[in-house]
DNA sequence: GAAACCAAATCGTCATACTTTTAAGGTGTG
DNA sequence: CACACCTTAAAAGTATGACGATTTGGTTTC
């Protein structure tokens, strides 16, 4: 789900320099700078840079040049941004954003999966609390991050809501950083592996507010880790 | 915060046309097709779908054409997107999704907020919680909303989490427009009010838990409203 | 010193030519 | 008949030159 071509790449230059703050806020680039430096065309560069004005991280002014944009007005839900910015030197300050954020939807998601998933779900749900339980005695870290992920997911997708749903992947993405960048134990932790199960438990049974408790823990736990390992 | 020039009038065109399902999923448009219908050159066109593309909303593909996605990937949170759902046929499901995201973000910034909230920020919360008292005793629905509308806008921004602060402009647009299609009691509630100076006092004296609890009942009538208005 | 004016820089748009990819159909062969 | 291979044409992708529009900043003029 790429963009491609091009303008992909450039796009892929230009967007975690800007995330990470290399190209700082209030800097100017022109147009035929970035057609010198990368050596593409007016057309590529236009059209990279009118993908980024989407995502309001720059504007593009006459006889001034392409602007980069303060922080606050940048589409900070767009995945891409959210990609950049957790490759980046901003990578702390996105995990304690999306922690908190995951502390706010995923137990209300939680909540409303009990009343709103299909059978499909429940199974689905349940299949991947059992995976997980396994994986995690064995030790498969890839395996089992690759189950949380999934788990998670499905629980976001379950509730019903879009919105909801849309955050799935980029759950994922803090989890597969969590992993990556070994702020996690090496080993799974019983007690949380626990809590993944009652949630699907309390799911499955249509416990909304039992689920929501279950899931609660679970990201705060998450976030007490994440403050711990970031100081 | 729009997108300029020609680029900009098309997509005013072609985005609510698809985000209100009148160019359905997997429909297929040519550029050539574009550039005639609005009479613009291709670069135009171009720009424009590369914007779409970036929203996820359509992808183009080489001898296929320029393909509308199915709605589960666009990208639901770009400000855009919800204009444009909000203005057209999706305005119901827009608002319920919205709904549930309150329910899930606000009470947990206005906990934030408690803790974190700058000075300037609790007097502007008091100030604002004085003036919606009064601006509704006077019915004075105009400016009311103006004045709701910041003072959302202000706990989501005090809750110190830049994703949540890029939440204002969003809700922003769900009281507007709940206040436009008169979605909305004529009179604002006695009661509602005394909840948001409810909130107002307890983040000005770092009362985290009722500061949540307060904005959990508020957004929840909200919810409860739109659920028996839309039936 | 202020207002009007002018010039240069830069993006915005258009038109056109060429390239690249790829779906689709046709052809031949087992 | 089925399958693999080749051909073709359709559409987007890229490059480039020309011109238009706008804004800034300096310069002239009163």
């Amino acid at each position: 789900m790429e963009i491609q071509g091009l303008p992909g790449r450039l796009l892929d230059e230009l967007g975690p320099a800007i995330a990470s703050g290399e190209v700082p806020e209030g800097s100017v680039l022109r147009g035929e700078e970035l057609e010198d430096r990368f050596g593409v065309s007016r057309t590529v560069v236009r059209e990279a840079v009118r993908i980024l004005e989407g995502m309001r991280m720059v504007a593009s002014r006459r006889r001034v040049g392409i602007t980069v944009l303060p922080k606050s007005l940048w589409d900070v839900f767009d995945p891409m941004v959210i990609r950049w910015r957790l490759a980046g030197a901003d990578r702390p300050a996105q995990l304690r954003s999306l922690g908190s954020l995951r502390m706010a939807v995923e137990p209300a998601a939680a909540a409303l999966a009990a009343v709103h998933a299909t059978d499909d779900d429940r199974r689905e749900l349940s299949s991947l609390a059992v995976e997980l339980t396994v994986t995690a005695r064995d030790a498969d870290l890839t395996t089992f991050l690759r189950h949380d992920i999934a788990f998670h997911a499905v629980v976001l997708r379950a509730s019903g809501n879009e919105m909801f749903a849309h955050l799935g992947d980029t759950v994922g993405a803090v989890l597969t950083g969590r992993t990556e960048y070994h702020l996690m134990p090496h080993q799974p932790e019983p007690y949380a592996i626990r809590l993944h199960r009652e949630v699907a438990d309390a799911i499955c049974s249509g416990h909304a507010e039992e689920a929501e408790q279950a899931m609660r823990t679970i990201v705060t736990g998450a976030m007490e880790e994440l403050n711990q390992q970031l100081g």
